[in-house]
DNA sequence: CAGTGAGCGAGCTTCCGCTTGACTT
C-alpha cells in the first residue's frame, strides 16, 4: 500500500517525508497548477462564468512528477493550506489527476507527527463552497483587471493596468500626496519652565492656561503669557508614582515582520521575503540543512503549543521564572480576514540562538533570524513593568508637568527592544527628585516655535500595513503589490518613501471618475463578506458574480463611450536632436525614462538620460555622470566613455588613491559616517579590506 | 550570496494569489 501526499511546497514535502514511514511519499505541487490563460480573458460571460482553466505554463516538469507518483500510488491525498486558495489548488489538482476517491483532503495547521497522522487517518471530501470562493474571486479578479486594462491602453497609454488590489494601493498614495499638498501648517508654541532644585533643573512643559488646555498660537500670545508668568511663585502641586505595565507584542505576521525588517534593519519587503525563505528552505549546519524558521507567508500570529513550550522553557531556563508569565501567552487574531493556514513566523527552535547559529548565516539572513527569533521568545515573557513619575508645577493659574519612567522590571524587554526604551530613559533624566509642597525658583522661560506636520508619505513598509488593515492583499503578494506599481511608473521610490507620478495621478483621477466602487477601499471588503457567504454556502457563486458584474458592464460601456483619449504630451528636455536639430523630449520606454527625438517616427534617435554630478573625472578631465546599469542600479562613469572607462558603483570625490591611483569614491555607511572607498577591486587597499571583514567570520567556523 | 557597469526603447500589453527557480523578458 503506497499512499502519494501532495504539499504546496518543496520544503513542507520533505518535512513530511521524514515524519511518515516508507509507504507514504512526498511531492509539492508548488502553488497553483491551473489557472486562467493568460492572452485571453477565459471567463465565458454568457455561460454563468463558466472559467476555461489551463495548467501553468513552465510547470510541466512539477506536473509530469505528480502524475507520474499518482500512477504508482494506492492513494492520493491532498494536503494544499487549510485556506480558501489552498481549498482551490486541491481541487485543480483532483481534476487534473482525474482522482477516484471522494474523501482524499487532509487538513492540518501545524507541521507536527501528531497532527499530520491525526489528518492522514482522516482523509475528508473537499470542500466545494470553499473552492468556488476561490472561483468568484479569481473570476471577478479577471473580469476587473482585464477589462479596466485595455480600456486604459486604449484611452491613456499602452501597457498600463488596474486592479482591485493595485488601483487602490495608488489611490492611497495619490490621496496622501494631495492631503500633503493641501496641508495648511499651524504655528503652536510650546513654553518650558526651568525650575532649580537642590538635586538639579527641573524642566516643566506647559500644559494648562486657567484650567484650559495651552493654546499659544503664535509668539505675541508667548509673550504676554511670559510677562503673567515672570513673578510667580513656582510650586509642586503633586508628585504621583503609578506603574505602568508593557506587554510584549505576538510573534511575526509577514506583513509585521515586513515592517519592522524596515524599519530596524533598513530591509526592503522584497529582500525580507527573499531572506526569510532562505531561512525557511534550511542553511547547512554541521553539514545537515536545517529549515530554521516556520513558514514565512502568514497571517496569523498562531503558535504551535509544542513551540509555546519550547519556549517558556527556554525562558525559564535562560532568564529564570521571574521572565516566565503564570500562563503561556494565547495570541489570537481578531480580524476576519485572517485565514490561518499557518503558524506565526517563528524560529523552528528557540534552542537555536542567533548567536550560536551567525558563523553558519549570511549578515542579512543573520539579522532577520536574531529579529524572529527575539520577537517569538519575547512573545512568551512576562510582562515589563514601569514606573511613571508625574510632577506636577503650579504657578499665576498655568500647570507645568513633567514625567518620566523608570524600568522597575524588564521583563520581555530583555530579549526585545520595541522602541520605546531608549524615550523612557531620556524622559527620565528630566524627572528629579522634588516633593510636594516645595517651591522652586524660576531660572527661565523658554519657548519653542512649531509647526503642526502634514501626513508622511507612505514607505514600503507603511503601505503594507495600510492595505493590510484594509484587508487587500494577501501575505504572498504585498511585496509585489510594490513591484507592480513601481514598474507600470504610478509611483516612484526616492529614499524610502514612495511617490505619486503625474501618471499615477492621471489614471487614479480617471478611475474614481469611471470606476468609483472599483478604485473604493471599502470593495475588497464588501468582496470578502461575500466570499464569506459563498464558504459558509450561503450565496451561490454565480449569483454573486452576476450581482457584481451586472453594474459593472454598464460602467464598463459607459466608460468605454465617455472617457475622452488622454494626450500625454511628452516633457521637453533642454537636449537637441544632434541629427536634426529638433529639441529632444523625455518617453517612457519598458526599462524607464529615456531622451527620443520629437521628431519621431522620421528621426528615430534616442538616447540615455545622463544625470550630471559636479564631480570631474580625474582620469580625462570630463564630467562624472550617473548611469543606470541593466539590472536598474546606478552607477557612476565618466562622460567620455568609451574613450574614458572610468567607473564606480558610488559618488567619486577629486582625490586619487595614494596605493594605485584611482579616483576614489565615497559612500556614507549604515551609521551615517562617510567611508571613503576605492572602486579598483585590485587595489591592495581593497585586499586589506576583505581579510579584515571575512576571514575571521570563516574561523569561527570550526 | 557575491559580483555587479554604459542596451534597448516608440504595438500586442493586463488581473490576484499560490509557489519556486530561471536567467527566456
Amino acid at each position: 500500500m503506497k499512499t502519494l501526499i501532495i504539499v504546496e511546497s518543496p520544503t513542507k514535502a520533505k518535512t513530511i517525508e521524514n515524519m511518515l514511514g516508507m509507504e507514504y511519499v512526498v511531492r509539492p505541487c508548488i502553488g497553483h497548477v491551473r489557472d486562467l490563460p493568460k492572452s485571453t480573458m477565459g471567463v465565458d460571460i454568457e455561460h454563468d462564468f463558466a472559467p476555461h482553466y489551463i495548467t501553468i505554463r513552465g510547470k510541466g516538469e512539477v506536473i509530469k512528477v505528480l502524475k507520474d507518483e499518482a500512477k504508482k500510488a494506492d492513494q492520493i491525498l491532498l494536503a494544499s493550506d487549510p485556506d480558501r486558495e489552498g481549498e482551490a489548488i486541491a481541487w485543480h489538482l483532483q481534476q487534473y489527476l482525474r482522482m477516484d476517491n471522494e474523501q482524499c483532503r487532509i487538513r492540518f495547521n501545524e507541521i507536527t507527527k501528531a497532527a499530520i497522522k491525526k489528518a492522514v487517518e482522516n482523509p475528508q471530501p473537499i470542500d466545494m463552497h470553499k473552492v468556488e470562493a476561490q472561483q468568484a474571486r479569481r473570476i471577478l479578479d479577471r473580469l476587473v483587471g482585464y477589462q479596466i486594462s485595455p480600456l486604459l491602453w486604449k484611452k491613456v497609454k499602452k501597457g498600463l493596468s488596474a486592479g482591485r488590489v493595485q488601483s487602490v494601493a495608488v489611490r492611497l498614495i495619490c490621496d496622501r500626496e494631495k492631503e500633503i499638498n493641501d496641508f495648511d501648517p499651524e504655528e503652536y508654541w510650546i513654553v518650558y519652565a526651568i525650575l532649580q532644585s537642590d538635586k538639579g533643573n527641573l524642566v516643566v512643559k506647559l500644559v494648562k492656561i486657567d484650567n484650559k488646555k495651552a493654546d499659544l498660537p503664535n509668539e505675541e500670545a508667548v509673550n504676554q503669557l511670559k510677562q503673567r508668568l515672570l513673578n510667580q511663585s513656582y510650586q509642586v502641586s503633586s508628585v504621583s508614582k503609578k506603574d505602568r505595565v508593557r506587554h510584549p507584542l505576538p510573534p511575526f505576521t509577514t506583513s509585521v515582520m515586513q515592517q519592522e525588517a524596515s524599519r530596524r534593519l533598513a530591509m526592503r519587503a522584497k529582500k525580507t521575503m527573499q531572506t526569510a525563505q532562505q531561512l525557511y528552505e534550511g542553511i547547512q549546519v554541521d553539514g545537515v540543512v536545517t529549515g530554521l524558521i516556520s513558514y514565512m507567508r502568514t497571517d496569523s500570529t498562531r503558535v504551535s503549543e509544542e513551540a509555546q513550550q519550547q519556549a517558556r522553557d527556554y525562558v525559564r531556563d535562560r532568564y529564570g521564572a521571574m521572565f516566565l508569565p503564570a500562563k503561556p501567552r494565547v495570541y489570537s487574531s481578531k480580524k476576519g480576514a485572517v485565514q490561518d493556514a499557518h503558524e506565526a513566523i517563528r524560529p523552528t527552535s528557540v534552542q537555536r540562538t542567533p548567536q550560536a547559529l551567525k558563523p553558519y548565516l549570511s549578515v542579512p539572513q543573520y539579522k532577520l533570524y536574531k529579529l524572529i527569533w527575539e520577537r517569538f521568545v519575547a512573545s512568551q515573557m512576562a510582562d515589563a513593568i514601569y514606573e511613571v513619575t508625574t510632577i506636577e508645577v503650579t504657578a499665576g493659574g498655568c500647570l507645568f508637568r513633567a514625567s518620566g519612567s523608570n524600568v522597575k522590571f524588564p521583563g520581555y524587554t530583555q530579549v526585545y527592544n520595541d522602541g520605546k526604551i531608549e524615550q523612557d530613559q531620556e524622559d527620565l533624566s528630566k524627572v528629579v527628585p522634588v516633593h510636594e509642597g516645595d517651591i522652586l525658583p524660576l531660572l527661565s522661560l523658554d519657548d519653542s516655535q512649531h509647526f503642526t506636520q502634514p501626513p508622511p508619505r507612505f514607505s514600503e513598509a507603511s503601505l503594507i500595513k495600510t492595505l493590510e488593515e484594509l484587508g487587500i492583499g494577501r501575505p504572498s503578494t504585498y511585496a509585489p503589490i510594490i513591484d507592480t506599481i513601481l514598474s507600470r511608473f504610478y509611483v516612484v521610490r526616492e529614499e524610502k518613501l514612495l511617490y505619486p507620478t503625474e501618471l499615477g495621478f492621471l489614471v487614479v483621477d480617471l478611475m474614481k471618475e469611471y470606476f468609483p466602487d472599483i478604485i473604493n477601499v471599502e470593495f475588497t471588503a464588501s468582496m470578502e463578506n461575500n466570499l464569506d457567504k459563498i464558504e459558509e454556502g450561503e450565496a451561490d457563486w454565480v449569483q454573486v458574480l452576476r450581482e457584481f458584474y451586472e453594474p459593472f458592464a454598464v460602467t464598463l460601456a459607459h466608460a468605454e463611450q465617455e472617457m475622452e483619449k488622454v494626450v500625454i504630451e511628452p516633457e521637453v528636455s533642454d537636449q537637441v536632436c544632434e541629427k536634426c536639430g529638433k529639441p529632444m523630449v523625455y518617453r517612457m520606454g519598458r526599462y524607464g525614462r529615456f531622451l527620443a527625438c520629437s521628431g519621431f517616427p522620421d528621426c528615430r534617435n534616442t538616447k540615455a538620460i545622463i544625470v550630471p554630478t559636479n564631480v570631474k573625472c580625474l582620469a580625462c578631465g570630463g564630467d562624472i555622470v550617473e548611469r543606470k546599469s541593466r539590472s536598474g542600479r546606478i552607477f557612476y562613469g565618466c562622460v567620455n566613455y568609451p574613450a574614458c572607462r572610468y567607473v564606480a558603483w558610488d559618488l567619486p570625490i577629486e582625490e586619487k588613491c595614494p596605493l594605485c591611483g584611482t579616483q576614489l569614491t565615497s559612500k556614507t555607511a549604515k551609521n551615517g559616517e562617510k567611508v571613503i572607498i576605492c572602486p579598483n577591486m585590485d587595489c591592495p587597499s581593497r585586499a586589506s579590506q576583505k581579510s579584515k571583514t571575512k576571514k575571521p567570520a570563516k574561523t569561527k567556523n570550526k
